[in-house]
DNA sequence: TTACTGTACTAATACAGATAGTACAGAAAG
DNA sequence: CTTTCTGTACTATCTGTATTAGTACAGTAA
């Protein structure tokens, strides 16, 4: 489900954290779907319970994931999702592109790169329950 | 010239490095120009040399600046710049649109972020001397 | 020579990531 | 109710790394 990299200089935390979002984003886990405990997951990938629930906390924080005690942390609907984490992203997009466009990559080529990435997700896209 | 944050999680000398390579990218620093020293920069910052020296090592490595022994640290021609670097950005520039997407902005509004950044550059461009 | 430059080490400190262990309360099923 | 799962909270501990401090060496230029 998820690969961990150790010689990555990034926490593990992130990894995880980053990895489910990637799931999220691209439709392997659906809105509604329950995500697998904290406890569970961490048996999994042979790490402590400490770090998964520091991952699903700043997934909760950014609105990706809502957790309810006794029950379970669940994927939200991305209609619930944070516009804090939208602006961020926006922001990073406008540094990304500037510093590209200094390398000589064109804007034509950013857009082209782009589009491509919106057919991809054009292939999916199911609808998903509620979670009140 | 460049600010630091304490109260950022960030590294020291990740700030220096962003810092200077956002200085190369908007122009404010030319290419063929001398970088502050070493010490200088670091008993301006009112941080050690180590650290600074840190990041010009990593901007090195990306080719953003080349150092000569007893002279000194100056700015690289784009053309000079590794090609790695680009392919790094280009990747996260993909993950970043397939998030963006999935957060309900549409591919125009990104390509026109992307266009307004073009024209912010478009307003500089000179020439600067070789390094040979 | 003198003073600057980049570069390369070592040692010590401070902080964050990660683990281990325990504990508590809510939810679901027997 | 009991059992078992769930998220959550807290403390203690270990480890790696960021950062500082200090020293040293070689190349450059006035």
């Amino acid at each position: 489900m998820i690969q961990l990299n150790y010689r990555d200089g990034r926490p593990i935390y992130e990894q995880v954290r980053d990895g489910l979002r990637q799931l999220l984003v691209v439709g392997a886990i659906q809105p509604g779907d329950k995500l697998p405990s904290v406890r569970s997951l961490a048996a999994q990938l042979a790490i402590n319970p400490n770090t998964i629930q520091r991952a699903y906390e700043t997934l909760e924080q950014e609105g990706y994931v809502y957790s309810v005690p006794g029950k379970g942390s669940f994927a939200a609907r991305r209609e619930e999702i944070d516009d804090t984490r939208r602006q961020e992203l926006l922001s990073r997009l406008d540094e990304l592109a500037e510093e590209l466009m200094y390398l000589g990559v064109t804007p034509e080529e950013i857009a082209r790169r782009c589009a491509r990435a919106a057919e991809k997700k054009q292939s999916k896209e199911k609808e998903g329950p509620a979670h009140d």
